[in-house]
Formats: C-alpha cells, structure tokens, sequence
DNA sequence: ATTCCACGGGAATCGGTGGCAA
DNA sequence: TTGCCACCGATTCCCGTGGAAT
C-alpha cells in the first residue's frame, strides 16, 4: 500500500521519503518502452497480427522463470495492438482455478455474470455466443492449467490462447498430446537479464520515481543482487529508497537489506492472501525454526494443536493429505521448502515471517518433543 | 530384499447455492 | 415460496509409487 500520507502531513524534506512517485515500483506498472524486449515484443506482435484483419490470433506459449516480465510483456503489447484494432483482451490468472472458473472469468470480463455452479458446457456455448469479435485470452500463472479449459477455448472461433508458464517443457509433456501439437512450435521464452540489463530497467524508475538521482553503480549491484529477475531488482530499489533518508542517501543503502527487505515484503503479501489452514500449517513449520520439521514430527505437532487452533472458528483439523496440499501450496508461494522426502524436513524461508491470523504460542503452552 | 511411510494423482463425497418447477 | 436437482469447489478417501533405512 503506497504510504502517501506523509507527503501531505510533513514537508517533504524533513521526511524519510524519496520515493515521489509510486506507481513506477508496482507489479501492475507497465512502462512506455520495454528495455531489452525488442525481440519479444515482435514475436507475440506478430502471434496477434491477424486479429488486425479479424482473424483470431494465433496461440503462444510464453516462458521464463520468475520475474523476467512475462506478464508485462503481454500488457505492453497488447496495449499497443488494443489502439489500432478492434481487438479483445482477457487476462486471467488461472491458478488453482478449474475449467469452469477460467471460462467463467472469461465471461465475467466479457459482462457476463455466470452463477458458480452453471455447468461447463453452458459456460462455453455461452462464451461463443459473445465472441463476435478476435480475442486474446492470457492464461497468466498457467503451470497447471486443466486441460479441459485450453481444449474448450481451442474450440471458440476467433479466440487466440496465450498460456504463461515457468518450465514450458514441464508443462508440454504434462500435458496432453492435442493442446502439446498446438504449442509446440508456438513458444516464446524469456531469458533472464544480466545486472546491466536489470540496471538499465531501474534507470527510468530511478529518474521518475525517486526524488535525486542515483549512481548507476548503484543500480548493478541491485542488478546483481536480484539474479536475472525485474521485479526482484525494481522491489529491492524500492526498499532501498525506503531505508534511505536524508542522513543516508540511497548509495549507501546496503543492497543485501534492502532486497531482502523486499523479499520478505512479497512473501508477506503472499502469506496474507492464502486462507485460515494455510496459516495454520506455514505457523506450525515456522515454529520449527531453521532445523525444520520432518513430515512425521509436522503431522503430531498439527495434531497436538489443532484443537485449539480451530476452537472458535469455523474450519475444522484437515486431514493429512490436505495438509500435505497446503504444504505443496506454501512452497509455491515461497514460503516454505517442503521436505523432499520423508527423512527431509519443512523449512519456513524467513521464519521472521509470521502469519496474522494465528499464533500457536497462544494456543499451546509448551509443545513437548517426543 | 524387505519394510516403512510420505507422496501425490484421482475418485468419491460433502456442503453450499443458483435455477426451476410445482 | 418451497423443495428439489445439478453443479461447483473443497476436502477426504484410496491406493500405487518410490526413496531411505534396516
């Protein structure tokens, strides 16, 4: 949350604050020029070409790992191709959604509002009867997208479908043989950058965001720091410009604080957004400290205080194959490194992190250790 | 080689909720 | 309005798989 009050409450000089405009440091900012993604840029351009002659866009499958500008890379494109055309765009995050979620959202954004419990099969005849004109639908956080819902949308004339993904092999031989031909030689991959590259991204923010200017060594180191992903370096510069002040200007920020600074302020976020047996879980792993918990151990623990966590509320104890998929989720989001195997341990990645909405010291006196 | 047990895919089940007919 | 049904999403149940210890 963008802290704006102070500008309107002390002189901006007596303050901390160099940051003057915030909007540059958000996930959502979409920058007029992509540095470094000429390449990229033209190839999803001519995937979307068509759709300028009322053709359906051609499919793609996007790739990299975190935080290299997949996402930006389709708003920025997309943007663009959206003022010459007669164009639609629909953006869905697709995790954890099935079939029938994602063709829903699909509709909600086309102005539908479809129950959640209309079928399938009335959601995509639905869908066809709207699509009167090209559409392109982003598939964002598509690891494990259903393969229902890329058949049902293959299906819709005039749709062209654009899966992000991590590991495109992964996800091709996961998937199954009709939607791995449409992909397979439809594929843009997205390299990490180097710290000059990353540098060069933080130039333009660091001029429009920040109140000074800062040395563009300054910059590199971020850029090394943040190992080939955008976001990561531009969250870093971030909280580097929080912990700088008119005593200590930013150079002098120790970048190792400032990023994992702003590490620990995304897995926050994370933890944040997950619901009540997550907490639960990620607490009881935490609570293990930096040794970890092995999957035995985690299941007593859980089971020792699970009565008291849920006393009050309205879930009730998850059986043990779900809180395995919580722990499955937890690592996703980062937060914890769930055990390999059953002689591994649950390790929290910053037990500095602590949920919100529930704290075992207050629910056990002391867990005894068997 | 055998045993132990966590893992994780998939089927079955449960609870909540629109839509619809009476 | 009421009662029923179909459907979704969440969760549990079931079970084959496989790594490590013995």
């Amino acid at each position: 949350v963008p802290d704006i009050t102070h500008h309107f409450i002390y002189p901006l000089h007596l303050t901390g604050i160099v940051i003057v405009d915030h909007q540059v440091f958000a996930d959502d900012h979409v920058p007029d020029r992509l540095v470094h993604r000429e390449r990229a840029v033209g190839t999803l351009s001519r995937a979307l070409e068509p759709a300028l002659h009322d053709q359906p866009p051609e499919d793609l499958l996007i790739h990299g790992p975190h935080g290299v500008g997949k996402t930006v890379l389709v708003r920025h494109t997309f943007e663009r191709l959206e003022a010459k055309a007669d164009v639609d765009y629909v953006y869905v995050r697709s995790m954890g959604r099935s079939a029938a979620g994602i063709i829903r959202a699909v509709l909600r954004h086309m102005g539908a509002n479809p129950a959640t419990n209309t079928p399938l099969e009335d959601l995509c005849l639905r869908l066809r009867e709207r699509m009167t004109r090209p559409t392109v639908v982003v598939l964002d956080e598509g690891d494990d997208l259903p393969a229902t819902a890329l058949r049902r949308l293959g299906d819709v004339d005039l749709v062209g479908v654009i899966p992000i993904v991590h590991d495109a092999d992964a996800w091709l031989s996961a998937t199954e043989p009709a939607v791995r031909r449409r992909f397979r030689s439809a594929q843009l991959g997205l390299d990490p950058y180097d710290a000059e590259e990353l540098a060069d991204i933080l130039d333009p923010r660091a001029e429009q965001g920040l109140r000074g200017s800062v040395d563009r060594s300054y910059l590199e180191y971020i850029g090394q720091r943040a190992e080939g992903a955008a976001r990561t370096a531009i969250q870093t510069l971030r909280a580097a410009a929080h912990l700088a002040d008119p005593e200590l200007p930013i150079e002098r920020v120790n970048v190792d604080a400032a990023y994992h600074q702003a590490l620990s302020r995304i897995r926050r976020a994370n933890l944040r957004s997950l619901p009540l047996h997550h907490h639960v879980v990620y607490e009881i792993v935490r609570a293990a400290g930096d040794d970890g918990v092995g999957p035995g151990t985690f299941h007593d623990a859980y089971d020792r205080v699970s009565d008291v966590v849920y006393q009050g509320r309205e879930a009730t104890p998850l059986s043990k194959r779900d809180r395995r998929r919580k722990l499955a989720k937890l690592d996703e989001y980062e937060l914890i490194d769930q055990a390999e195997n059953r002689h591994d341990t649950h390790k929290a990645c910053d037990t500095s992190i602590t949920s919100e909405f529930v704290d075992l010291a207050a629910a056990v006196d002391v867990p005894d250790e068997r």
